[in-house]
DNA sequence: TTTT
DNA sequence: TTTT
């Protein structure tokens, strides 16, 4: 019905831009959103969650994002299951956005930013329902091919 | 940068479904979101915000809902400007759907949904960007006519 | 940094009240997501995303939430991990709601809601601040008992 | 019911800290939060959108934000209403924020954030909660003094 | 396996 | 009246 996940932190790592067999691009992350609040010991808390971008996004995001970058993701929760490969089912949890915004760019230029629209590209949903010959099925996963050729 | 806006309310009217000039449909509707306290003296408050949406989505909107229905929004805030014929500035806030689901029916069915999404239709946002020869700039207001043709 | 999550589904159970050993309320239900598209073969696919709710708001969801119900949850994404009884490590990713809305109510009275607020008990999350003989550390785990005494 | 809003912008001028006649905090600032598009005339445009914060967190906007910080902003959205001196009705609209984020600091020290929570002061809704020689209503206007008196 |  |  409705699903909406705002998360503000920063990248673990470089972003990692794959293709899946039929060429579509797509890029994970990892986000780290720190809690607004401290243990009883005192120790700063985060919570690491898995992003995914498809398509424009997914090259955008691959080409500017890196390590450690302040980052907005807009999006929503996706849980995936699948048997692995001693037969147990695995359940993934990541969020799949279409829209990032950059907030810290390379030479700290301030607030540089990027949203997958408005320059000519849409968000990445929306820019999925005019294109019809979509080798993905709507929830961003390929049609053609299986679990195992996931990117990811 | 980002600007995202979820509500739940009740309308407070039947929708107005409207044209512009170029024949774009617009409707307009108002939210009443009870607040999460009652005041001092005990009665109940709401805010009282402006709904607009356009295109496919205001025709859905304009069909299927009725006043007192439960119904959540989803958009962004856009603040609006024009003088007015005292030659003053009036500012108007509202919030511009890109998605909004019924949560009560006619019958009760119980949930029935829209999104503007997934059934041909995408996010009246997506939507707009692969539609050149539109009438509207992106901001959703008419570029070849006046303020004063807006139909609110 | 901010972690926000607003949903709208429906209970695939009744939810299950627990209690931790020093006596705080958990609540634990999986709200069913519908997503705005079906896949290529047509079928209606949803999210099965798990809640979790503490305190009074736990209560409050155990007493009216049921199977089935229209239900909004706005929380934020935990992502916890611990080592099960293989020795390997588990990822559990979960909404920790601070405010739930009850969409349907028992006799389809419409629209009935709860928020935890305003009625005498705060959002779970503002609740526990000034709650300084706290049984819990801020991030809703209990502090003096291990992970395997968590009820879930 | 339900009424969130996420915001990311920029300060347009230094936040004004003022106090009610009972001495509580209050500041006012205004964000412009860029659309994710450009007109046909492709000038840049944004929204210049009024944010409010109470109590601790007034106090820490005051000592922390600058006119042209980068900042994001978590609340609701009011709706409020007043009579001018000319008799007419005037409709205000505005965010009360409950969470702000510094994405930029003084030194550009990279990322600084406070969330009014989790540092001994709770978000300021959750904060009232257990506030009951409160000179506010719980929505955050005063109940001792007329409308006139509001700080803004 | 994690970021500042 | 507006920010980068």
């Amino acid at each position: 019905m409705l699903n909406r996940v705002i998360l503000i932190g920063r990248l673990t790592r470089d972003p990692e831009l794959r293709y899946t067999p039929s060429g579509v691009a797509v890029t994970q992350f990892t986000l780290a959103v720190d809690r607004n609040f401290t243990s009883q010991q005192g120790q700063r808390e985060a919570d690491f969650i898995p992003i995914v971008t498809w398509r424009q996004l997914a090259e955008t995001c691959a080409n500017y994002l890196r390590k450690g970058r302040l980052t907005a993701v807009e999006g929503r929760i996706q849980v995936r299951s699948y048997d692995n490969n001693e037969g147990r089912r695995v359940y993934v949890t990541e969020v799949v956005a279409d829209n990032v915004r950059f907030l810290e760019s390379n030479r700290s230029e301030g607030g540089g930013s990027y949203g997958g629209q408005g320059d000519g590209y849409s968000r990445s949903e929306g820019q999925r329902a005019g294109n019809n010959d979509d080798p993905f099925s709507d929830d961003g996963r390929p049609i053609d091919i299986s679990d195992d050729d996931l990117p990811f």
